[in-house]
DNA sequence: ATGACTGCAAAGACTTTGCATCTTT
DNA sequence: AAAGATGCAAAGTCTTTGCAGTCAT
């Protein structure tokens, strides 16, 4: 038997809020930033309606970020960038992974490869810049 | 001041079980391994040391699957696959990222690139096989 | 003796889930 | 009316932390 999806306001507005942000969001700041325009709104909803999305392949995990599972809107394959100050994740559309490396793999290994992410982590320009300043005044 | 390190027993069978293995374990594995040969082992001290070894650069984090991260005792960079069904790491020393991406990276978007993850998700062949005998059994 | 390391248990943070109620079809 | 979706709060997991006792130097 399959089941019935069915129209529900709060799920829609929760896909529209993580397809119109780029800042790859966690549940709490989904149900944040629905909160004032649906104010009765339960994190319950957003974390069930995340797992929804997820299976039906409409969003993807971008993983776990200092604690906090991050989601994309965009499903299309592409790289990103992770602070490992603030925790900001940042799309790289430019930078892909060589192209055939995963069919090299699944032969390579026997594996079945879904998906493949290239990840990079390190420092945004705007905590560089704070990291200077504070070195700066511990050292003087 | 800089904090004076000492030797103890249990944080060398810690790094020990890390470093000894190529399963990436969690904090868990690690505590149920050592907890015959250390049977008051805590898994504080199991979470206490990981965090130290990761700020020495000893080990470093695999990212968290199925809900445990999970950490590798090999520093040296190399790609990762992940089973989406069993959850096992396993290591892919032969696939690399192309060379000069990071750096790339760095100067094309002004990060400060400290890292870089490739890692491939899908089913490990274990897997695989179980999952075609499980969708014969239901298709017959 | 000093300060690092640990066990223990409590607390914290994030996520999942059971159940009654409300909505969509 | 039937079945899905939600709110609420409790429960579940994994991880961190405070404190008193232990151990390395």
């Amino acid at each position: 038997m399959e089941r019935t999806v069915r129209y529900s306001k709060k799920r829609e507005a929760i896909l529209n809020a993580i397809q119109g942000t780029s800042c790859h969001p966690s549940a709490e700041w989904v149900y944040q930033q629905l909160k004032p325009l649906h104010p009765d709104l339960s994190l319950g909803t957003v974390y069930r309606n995340l797992a929804f999305f997820q299976k039906q392949g409409l969003i993807r995990s971008v993983g776990v970020v200092q604690g906090q599972e991050r989601f994309d809107g965009i499903v299309a394959p592409h790289s990103h960038f992770v602070c490992n100050s603030c925790g900001s994740v940042l799309d790289l559309p430019d930078v892909r992974p060589e192209t055939g490396l995963e069919q090299s793999v699944s032969s390579q290994y026997g594996f079945v490869v879904e998906r493949c992410e290239l990840t990079f982590y390190g420092l945004c320009p705007s905590c560089l810049h704070q990291n200077q300043n504070f070195k700066e005044e511990t050292l003087s």
